[in-house]
DNA sequence: TGTATCCGATACAGTACTGTATCTAAACGA
DNA sequence: TCGTTTAGATACAGTACTGTATCGGATACA
């Protein structure tokens, strides 16, 4: 899927290139005019070729969006055995920034805190292109599934290293975390400086304490 | 602005119910094509009009967006007097459902949970789009302020009659409690069961205790 | 009931875009 | 080095869309 007309089209370096090319001005496009006001034409022109080398590398406008996707699961994962890596070597850093690590490395919409503007904006644009499509909609929910086991697996080991319990199930944890992410993000979209990543460390704070500290009841509700 | 091209153009009740099929199609053609990829030919023929009725409302595409936008903010406004109407009469409910009343009225993203699905997706991307223009960006920003205002003053009003305390100051509940419902109602739009308010439960209690409790050493970390 | 007004339909011109078919120059293999 | 392959450019036909100008039927008011 995603390649050319021909069942396997050879893919030689300079081609894997152009898509390339074409591939990321399309993100840049998608960012500025959304993926459904992406033309063709102004993804070409942006990539300095013509609608040919477009044609040459996808069968048509949804074949990019489908490459695009796919491609940004794909960096999704490479990013997360990065971050599993990191984790294993970090010493005693701070829980928040251990979490930093986990969360920045996985999220629902893909893009980490910090990240660039328009691959936020474009991340996010291809989720709501995902949530139209019920095909792309059952795939995108397994993404989401992996996701949150790794980013659990991740969390889980930056408790660990820093001898810190969570006093809610694990599941929930993610949820919020990732939750909460998101909306610096988003909020991020709009003012850089409301994004401010304390909240995470508050939201933190709230759901968890040092693994050695007695059990306190634990303050509910109803 | 946002009417016709005349400085003020007369108001008929016709006029307006025409304005009014013709933004509401445009919301579902939203929800179906993205903001950038629905026409004006097809939101038209969406309302059952042609496009002579729609430059005859509208300057041009962009001033519907702005229209449909400015409407939003004004549903909003009317939705949050409402909640707090309904919190004033509100007698010893849980405060899972005090809070649950402030959030389906008011959140960053515009729409409650449970709202419709196209609803949600629309004002998402609606979001999206104020996300890619300053102007818009500007003014969606002096709205989510007012929300969250809006949201705290709730919330405070909740937790009152539920004769409890935040264990977090007022403006990181609302930020997490905001993010937790933007999060279940975007993973709404992939799988309805996973939007499971109980995490907005399970949240609140976690920054929360009961008022005549005692105050026991909140959980830090670092 | 006749007339003025208004609103939406129709007709039109122009632009942007899609996708295909064909061509050419560069890269590659013998 | 010469033919072959291939990637991308060019040319073309067709469609979709925008916005304007004009028209006709409905509505309101006397």
């Amino acid at each position: 899927m995603s390649t050319d007309a021909g069942p396997e089209a050879p893919i030689t370096a300079r081609r894997a290139q152009t898509r390339q090319r074409l591939m990321t001005a399309a993100r840049v496009v998608f960012a500025e005019h959304g993926v459904e006001g992406a033309s063709v034409e102004v993804i070409c022109e942006r990539a300095g070729f013509t609608r040919g080398a477009f044609y040459s590398n996808f069968a048509d406008r949804s074949d990019l969006v489908l490459a695009i996707i796919e491609q940004g699961i794909a960096f999704q994962f490479a990013a997360a055995q990065s971050a599993i890596a990191t984790m294993k070597s970090a010493g005693d850093r701070a829980p928040e920034e251990l979490v930093a690590i986990a969360l920045s490395a996985l999220t629902g919409s893909g893009a980490a805190l910090g990240t660039d503007r328009h691959d936020v904006i474009t991340d996010h644009a291809l989720m709501l292109h995902a949530a139209r499509d019920p095909e792309l909609r059952q795939a995108y929910l397994g993404f989401v599934d992996v996701c949150n086991e790794q980013v659990a697996a991740l969390i889980r080991d930056a408790l660990d290293h820093a001898r810190i319990t969570l006093t809610v199930p694990l599941e929930v944890a993610v949820q919020l975390l990732v939750a909460t992410h998101d909306h610096l993000q988003t909020l991020g979209l709009f003012d850089e400086t409301r994004a401010d990543p304390s909240l995470i460390g508050a939201l933190l704070a709230a759901i968890s304490r040092p693994v050695d500290q007695a059990d306190p009841p634990p303050a509910r509700l109803g």
